[in-house]
RNA sequence: GGGCGACUAGCUCAGUGGUUAGAGCGCUUGACUCACAUUCAAGAGGUCACAGGUUCAAAUCCUGUGUCGCCCA
């Protein structure tokens, strides 16, 4: 294809699809760590196995891309280690969601059918999001991709759970937890979401045993009184004082209750009395166990009223409320019923109402765990960025709880506990145990329950790089350098992996975490498929280009903070890559023949000024990459390609390859300034950047394996004052076209009349000038008369004159002057007041003193030349 | 109840002590100018939530208040 036929409009489909299969069949993901070289490793926040990707995933692994692309353009051996999660609660509601379809539940199926129709749903869903991941343009390594349930990572499952416990640091026990009846397995406190309810408080009297009164008590789950085993006060409380130790009946079931004295009990609540059901309440379950109190579950794991709860068993527990509530009317034992807010929990996955109810599961034992964990932190072994999340992942560490790790569940890792089946001896080994038990009876039961994912989670960044085995792998590259990840999962994940890193690894898993926000909908929403407010990343991809996706994600947004997603935005990024491409075409119509010279050419101000201004934005680059502020690196570059490069110095650059004189030096600029600028941007917008560097002269195969720019120092200050001149000349001379409307075919004649001695040379800026501002002829005369009907303008350096026979209106130039002349008398008197300041110029730097000296001298100046233009105005205008 | 964050142009957001506080979108005016109308040029638009304080100097630091959001209990 000619250069001519190159479309007119970035087409990022073709492209994509072409640079992604090469940088494959090329292997350049593969990490492989030459001699000497430094490692640089991201282990991938591992999706769910059969999800598919959303616009949160498209952020997170665009942010990690970045970094990648970047370390391994510098020459660190890097590697990106993808691979996805089992997710398992997620995973079983969607089979059995599946098998209910069919009319099945998994018990009809029996675990080892249940477990089949998994891994065919697994093999079946399980490719989509790393699919999804390599249209974003990931530059994973695809050869090492993991999942938490292969073989090695269950391995390290099972390996993690037998030291645990051997080390005491795993036991089983019958403790409260939190039950989903309908997820029908327990979950751990950070799976379920607390959230404020409107509900009832009850106020229930329970009749003394003695019959000469009632206890009052005010509850928000009266369904639970059936399993009530006490009545507590708070000790200083004087209204009870006379009661503690005596006993109520319970209403209905006609238990007797002691009246106990706690100091837990929140006097100011309610009547200052309370039920205690240590069977259904976390907190009445330790008051049961300080006082002795039996624990009676009157609500089952189905949500419904077990046999304890007398007539009201086989219930639903919202119905039994409503029944318990009407009878305790009839008896006349219910005093009133108010309204009452209250948090209650939900399960995450479901939203479920949770039931606290005691069972027997697995734990892991925090304090020892959490505290090196904690010390680590603070030492600052792992880095949290932005620095404030320090606090919130200490304070939870600090605070942590025992972490319930067993589920009632099928698909996931099986917890590697055995039971003898005649008396219940436990056996824990990565293996099922082959000999006869002490008890003399054989035959094992292993423990039905499988683990928490974030158990295998915890793990990712060694068990995928081999451990427990001591591989090549994890001897390169772990720790890993960074790891990037949203601020919801800093509980889940972030923080569990360094727990079990440091016990396991002896190390840190990480040096920094990258933590980011939530993208959400225009309106401020979170994304969510069942609310209809997702936006799919594929279809963003197909209508404006993976790298349009990337840049408008990362653009604009402060690390840390959410970001709303628009398609304005993207639209915006699509319309970056376009201009980027059209000068892209621009500078490769202007090289042909061109080949890079040994040497810099001679040359020209302009060509100084762009290459100055690209080693200017090589450095800001970096420093904001180096602190991972993508957003600045990324407005940086958005700012110098486009009105910079684009908007002046391809503009300037058509004067010399026009003329011919010059054209080597620009040619040279051109194709330096664009080769430079792809390298640059490339880990922000893979693709574009390949289609573009390899279209034009360079070395090496591919621009994601060249060399990182780093800055040279020349940041030709001279030519960048000139150059400012330059442009606020051309833009008043802009300014004044608009503002008396001149024709834009129509040139206009321009008279510049220098001032000061220290000024550039403007008789070499005449042709620029005269392009760009589309005037001829342009004179430079210090002492040139003012021409008649003309308007002016005053810039630094020079005043400007258009002669504007027939289209200059007065009274409009004289308005126009006096806004001038208020504007800079307003800049002038702050400046004058701030330097009249004695403490000011006693106490301020003396770099910034000198600064509103120049800036005082400069107004006056102007001020000066814009009152006689004033004047003369005033006076006619007529010479 | 504790903690965190946000409050800057009509909208979405940058800007952690010192040029006339910026960008994108939107708006107004004009232009299909030979890389690009996914464009170009010009313009309008802000007492930086509020009140105190520190400082020669505050959108920026401190204290308090308000509104909104999130996390934890």
């Amino acid at each position: 294809m000619s250069l001519n036929q190159l479309p007119k409009a970035y087409g990022p489909g073709r492209i994509e699809e072409q640079w992604y299969g090469h940088w494959l069949g090329q292997d350049s993901f593969r990490a492989e760590a030459a001699p000497g070289q430094t490692p640089f490793a991201i282990v991938i926040p591992p999706p769910n196995v059969t999800g598919s990707l959303h616009i949160g995933h498209a952020l997170n692994n665009t942010l990690q891309d970045i970094i990648i692309r970047r370390r391994r353009m510098q020459g660190y051996a890097t590697l990106w280690l993808p691979g996805t999660d089992h997710a398992s609660i997620a995973t079983h509601i969607k089979i059995e969601e599946a098998l209910a379809k069919e009319g099945l539940t998994r018990h009809d199926l029996g675990r080892e059918r249940f477990m089949e129709r998994a891994w065919a749903w697994k093999a079946r869903y399980g490719g989509t999001i790393v699919s999804q991941l390599k249209r974003l343009g990931c530059s994973c390594d695809w050869s090492r991709e993991r999942f938490t349930m292969d073989e090695g990572c269950s391995q390290a499952v099972l390996e993690v759970f037998v030291r645990l416990y051997r080390k005491g640091l795993i036991y089983r026990g019958d403790y409260m937890t939190n039950w989903c009846p309908t997820c029908r397995t327990v979950i751990s406190d950070l799976e379920v979401d607390h959230e404020d309810t409107a509900g009832h408080l009850y106020h229930v009297r329970y009749p003394l045993v003695t019959g000469e009164g009632y206890v009052t008590v005010a509850t928000t789950r009266p369904e639970t009184i059936l399993g009530d085993t006490a009545v507590a006060v708070h000790p200083g409380d004087p209204r009870y004082a006379g009661l503690v130790g005596r006993v109520v009946i319970l209403p209905v079931l006609k238990r007797e209750l002691p009246i106990i004295a706690d100091s837990y009990v929140d006097s100011t609540f309610g009547t200052g009395a309370v039920k205690v059901t240590p069977g259904h309440d976390p907190n009445d379950f330790d008051m049961g166990a300080r006082h002795g109190l039996l624990a009676i579950q009157v609500i089952g794991q189905d949500g419904r009223m077990t046999a304890a709860a007398g007539p009201y068993a086989g219930l639903d527990r919202y119905e039994c409320r409503k029944k318990l509530v009407a009878e305790l009317a009839n008896l006349g034992l219910l005093v009133k019923t108010e309204g009452h807010r209250h948090a209650l929990g939900h399960c995450q996955r479901c939203s479920s109402v949770v039931e606290p109810l005691v069972s027997r599961q697995w734990f892991v034992k925090m304090q020892p765990l959490a505290r090196p964990a904690v010390e680590a932190v603070k030492a600052g072994e792992v880095r949290f960025i932005p620095e404030r999340f320090t606090k919130v992942y200490l304070n939870w560490m600090e605070n942590v709880r025992d972490w319930c790790i067993s589920r009632q569940l099928w698909w996931g890792h099986r917890i590697p506990a055995w039971y003898c089946r005649a008396c219940g001896t436990v056996q824990v080994a990565t293996a099922a145990p082959g000999g006869h038990c002490s008890c003399g009876e054989h035959g094992w039961e292993q423990d039905p329950d499988v683990l928490d994912t974030w158990f295998s989670s915890a793990l990712w960044p060694f068990s995928t790089l081999g451990w427990p085995e001591d591989t090549g792998d994890l001897r390169t590259f772990y720790p890993t350098q960074v790891l990037v990840t949203n601020y919801d999962i800093i509980f889940f994940w972030v923080a569990r992996m360094v727990f079990m890193a440091l016990e396991f690894t002896g190390q840190v898993p990480f040096d920094e975490v990258l933590i980011h926000g939530t993208v959400r909908n225009a309106q401020g929403q979170r994304m969510s498929k069942s609310l209809g407010t997702g936006v799919d990343p594929l279809e963003v991809i197909d209508k404006y280009g993976a790298d349009a996706l990337r840049f408008s994600l990362v653009m604009g947004n402060a690390l840390g903070n959410d970001l709303r997603f628009s398609w304005e935005k993207v639209e915006g990024a699509r319309n970056f890559a376009n201009k980027l491409w059209n000068a892209a075409r621009f500078v490769r119509m202007n090289l042909e023949g061109f080949e890079p010279p040994g040497t810099a050419p001679e040359l020209g101000t302009w060509d100084r000024w762009i290459l100055g201004r690209l080693d200017r934005v090589v450095d800001v680059v970096n420093r904001a990459l180096d602190e991972y502020a993508m957003d600045e690196a990324a407005q940086a570059l958005y700012d110098f390609v486009w009105s910079e490069l684009c908007d002046w110095y391809l503009e300037v650059s058509k004067l010399a390859l026009a003329q011919g004189a010059g054209r080597e030096a620009v040619q040279y600029t051109l194709w330096r300034t664009m080769e430079t600028t792809m390298r640059l941007l490339h880990p922000f917008m893979p693709f574009l950047t390949e289609e573009v560097w390899q279209a034009l002269p360079h070395s090496g195969t591919s621009v994601m394996l060249a060399s990182w720019p780093v800055p040279v120092g020349q940041t030709h200050e001279d030519e960048n004052a000139t150059v400012q001149l330059a442009m606020a000349a051309i833009r008043a001379i802009r300014n004044l076209r608009a503002e008396f409307g001149v024709p834009p075919g129509q040139a206009a004649e321009v008279l510049i009349r220098p001032v000061g001695n220290t000024q550039p040379s403007w008789e070499a800026l005449v042709p620029v000038i005269a392009r760009l501002a589309q005037a001829f002829p342009v004179r430079v005369e210090e002492d040139a008369p003012v021409p008649p009907q003309s308007a002016t303008a005053v810039v630094e350096g020079a005043s400007i004159y258009l002669p504007l026979a027939g289209l200059i209106d007065f009274d409009r130039e004289r308005q126009r002057l006096e806004r001038e002349l208020a504007l800079m008398q307003k800049e002038l008197e702050k400046t004058a007041s701030r330097l009249d300041d004695a403490g000011f110029r006693a106490r301020a730097p003396r770099d910034i003193v000198e600064k509103e000296e120049g800036k005082r001298l400069q107004y006056q100046e102007r001020l000066e030349r814009l009152r006689k233009t004033r004047s003369l105005i005033s006076g006619g205008n007529t010479s």
